[in-house]
DNA sequence: CGGGTGCTTGATACCGATCAACCCACGTGG
DNA sequence: CCACGTGGGTTGATCGGTATCAAGCACCCG
């Protein structure tokens, strides 16, 4: 339920749209560091936006820093601000009155959230955890409300980031209900891979802890553990958080 | 993962906002019956919508009607419309290669599905079907996109609606990872009763099959009657469609 | 070297899917 | 009027998958 690491896409948009230009709308942002501004700047959500509207935006935009296991807000809390996640990873998660707590969402660089109570209800339906260290850049609902009738560009990315995280929690509920955990596993690393050279096999490193990703898959920690044992029968080797594939095409066949 | 049903809500806002000058607009929507003007003009997307936006938004609507069973759109098919459902209900499902399927969303009257292809790549992510006889209005995408640049009402109501999409589909995730069978249906039907008297029981009447419910609790046929089956002995009482509570504040304790 | 923390492994219990049979209400046609 | 078929729902028996509890292991860091 997140997008891929954008180590990457930040530096392509820096270079795509010859944002330099919005590198010195970041003023009002201090504290940021020269690697982070080109994350700022290739952000998804501030993509391809004019010049006016960045501007607007950004004029009143907030870093905040997190440490690990820091919450940034409970569920029942007033919602005030809208997120984007420069570094790091959160998880988005509900407790019930037995303490018993699940995982409905993770989100890391390039991810945005919060936008879903700029006009639906006041109260935080989740808790937020940064998972490690974290930087993410806030902006007050109040601000984007005003945009939004101001500045198409604005409407567009929210309606842009929104529809993401739509499809990635449909996406979730449909692998929910039809994988096994060990389906579920192969089906994430497929997605998330690169392919060596002759696309046969494939190495990926994991941006966060399996315990993370467990919650992610909707899956105890021991659960995934044993996943990725069964796994290894299908030429999947696991050490710490590097994952090699042999063959792509058996892991596909379920 | 869908609202209430809406036959009071339309009427409500018939009376609110004076929406009887919109009733005029609905000229080019053919074939309505005067119930479903009503029904039309009282779609929560369109509550609240400024005339000229609510002018441009119904020019090039279009009321269509499906038998039970028949298919919207199927996975991998080009996305080019938004609709709004009037009556009747639909399931949005996934099937795997083996032929299993699940239910993904549920969409109800008022709900509307399809905005998440405003601007996330052109391919429907699932297949959607009418589960009933289902009266639903459809509007361009082409044309959505170019309002939304033009009335930033019709931006605002799509975040509205994308919003209440993502946070009921949160909302599924949390209940499926923590609620057991009985679980989920109990707070199924407390969330949609309507109390009796003295606040103690309550009653209510399902809006379509109990095959519907099980598919958008995620439950097969069989554990959904088991489920009620268990409900039994905590005071719920099922004679068909018709389900009563003799005490909410029993069944609020799982 | 001791003590976290994150991960793995094992044993067990439970929940829900699945398959199969049956029931019931309804409609149809002989 | 009854025989029959159909579709939605219930009930029972079984099986598989995953949570849970408990213990052991590997690594990092002071």
């Amino acid at each position: 339920v997140q997008a891929p690491d954008l180590a990457a896409e930040g530096k392509m948009g820096l270079q795509m749209h010859g944002n330099n230009e919005t590198a010195i709308l970041l003023g009002p942002l201090l504290k940021l560091e020269p690697r982070e501004v080109s994350a700022v700047t290739g952000l998804p959500f501030l993509l391809g936006m004019s010049q006016p509207a960045l501007r607007k935006l950004l004029a009143t935009a907030e870093v905040r820093r997190l440490d690990a296991k820091e919450v940034l807000f409970s569920e029942g809390q007033a919602a005030e601000h809208f997120f984007c996640v420069v570094s790091g990873h959160l998880r988005a998660y509900r407790t019930d009155r037995d303490g018993r707590s699940a995982d409905v969402m993770l989100f890391g660089p390039g991810d945005c959230f919060g936008h879903c109570m700029l006009f639906n209800g006041a109260k935080q339906q989740f808790d937020v955890q940064a998972a490690e260290r974290v930087t993410i850049v806030a902006f007050s609902l109040d601000h984007i409300r005003k945009l939004i009738g101001e500045e198409p560009d604005v409407a567009r990315a929210v309606i842009r980031s929104l529809s993401t995280n739509l499809l990635n929690a449909t996406d979730c509920i449909a692998n929910d209900r039809l994988q096994t955990a060990p389906q579920r596993v192969a089906h994430y690393i497929l997605t998330h891979c690169r392919k060596d050279d002759a696309g046969k096999s494939a190495t990926m490193r994991l941006p966060f802890q399996k315990s993370l990703l467990a919650g992610k898959l909707g899956l105890a920690p021991e659960a995934l553990s044993r996943a990725f044992s069964t796994l290894k029968d299908n030429g999947v080797i696991v050490r710490g958080r590097l994952i090699h594939v042999e063959n792509t095409g058996a892991l596909e066949n379920l």
